[in-house]
DNA sequence: GTCTATACTGGGATAGAC
DNA sequence: GTCTATCCCAGTATAGAC
């Protein structure tokens, strides 16, 4: 790689980074794209010779993720019982920290989808996408005859929500209400045992 | 009342319809005053006359539905066994009509919230206010000495996040997915049994 | 109070020198 | 590839006639 090519590669990398900083301190929307480059130490016009809107930058912080995912997730067994305390907590944890690591790309998106005008769904489509794994894991339980609470797609979409929500809201913050390890530990109780039973010891 | 003065009132009226029917149909963010205008067949200038931008128009259906829900939760007890079934379904039931019923100033609320620059906590700050009926609950019920899932302010958060995003992704689309009952039903289940105990029978 | 017409502004995007 | 300067538009907000 020459000279001019690893400057490019440097710029290219100097928004990217700047973005992700800047999307979770002021949000994606109240990102623009001067702020971008005027917190990368680029000029205005030299953003577009990178990306073609801010939208295309998110688009490519999404790949960027979803080669990391896929590794980590590599092959994941849909034969994990989310009834068993010590599987659905590391389940929990794992979505927990992944969302932490990226943040940026998750308030983006949230926000990104939000305003998407035509599509009026596209909230609820995005919720079941990625809810998918959760979805195959409840299907598995519902083969093995348990009793969900109700519909693997519904019930996998109230518990995503329920994360990223409460990661929206709370990681955001310089320094969040609770710690991590508290949060996966009472969503763990909570949609375990549920409200009932949750001072149960576990088996 | 001067026919002058009915006539303003009636403009005041078609904005504010007009408004809420656009919140739902294409998002708060995406809405513009001359979209509003337009709707409510007005000319543009006229929306000044009444409110002082889209955000004082929000303010005022927030007013609006501040008026409706004061009568509904009167004097709310906190002596409420969310354990109990028959409760906690009724709570749900109730807070998923209302969100139901004023869906465009949720829908508005959430995505200005969301574009508020200066403060990235509001969202947390609107998640815990707005889950303070239920955290009240809880803490009456770990009065009671009942073992609690966690820290009833993150329990009530939690459990609000869930409902305010599924009815955010879900009743946004002309048909929704789900039938209120349905969705109701589930919620119920998953809240107070958890993912082990659905199954079983009410005591 | 409501209208039409217009001024103003933020910010996305491009042109052209370097 | 990067820079500076500029164009351009969507949207907000105002002016002034009715």
């Amino acid at each position: 790689m020459g000279v001019r090519k690893a400057r490019a590669a440097e710029t290219q990398t100097a928004l990217k980074e700047a973005a992700r900083r800047l999307f979770v301190e002021r949000g994606y929307l109240n990102t623009k794209i001067t702020d971008i480059t005027a917190a990368a130490d680029r000029a205005t016009g030299s953003f577009y010779e990178h990306f073609a809107s801010k939208q295309d930058l998110l688009e490519a912080l999404l790949t960027d993720m979803r080669g990391d995912a896929s590794e980590a997730m590599a092959e994941h067994p849909r034969e994990h019982d989310l009834t068993d305390r010590t599987q659905l907590r590391a389940h929990l944890d794992v979505a927990w920290h992944t969302i932490r690591v990226n943040l940026p790309v998750v308030v983006a998106l949230h926000e990104s989808d939000m305003t998407d005008s035509d599509r009026s769904d596209k909230v609820w489509l995005r919720l079941v996408e990625e809810t998918e794994v959760l979805r195959h894991h409840l299907e598995y339980l519902r083969e093995q005859g348990h009793d969900l609470p109700g519909d693997p797609t519904l019930v996998a979409a109230a518990m995503g929500g329920m994360l990223s929500t409460l990661a929206y809201a709370l990681l955001r913050s310089g320094n969040p209400a609770y710690p991590d390890d508290q949060v996966v530990d009472t969503l763990t109780a909570l949609l375990r045992n549920g409200l009932s039973g949750a001072g149960k010891a576990q088996p």
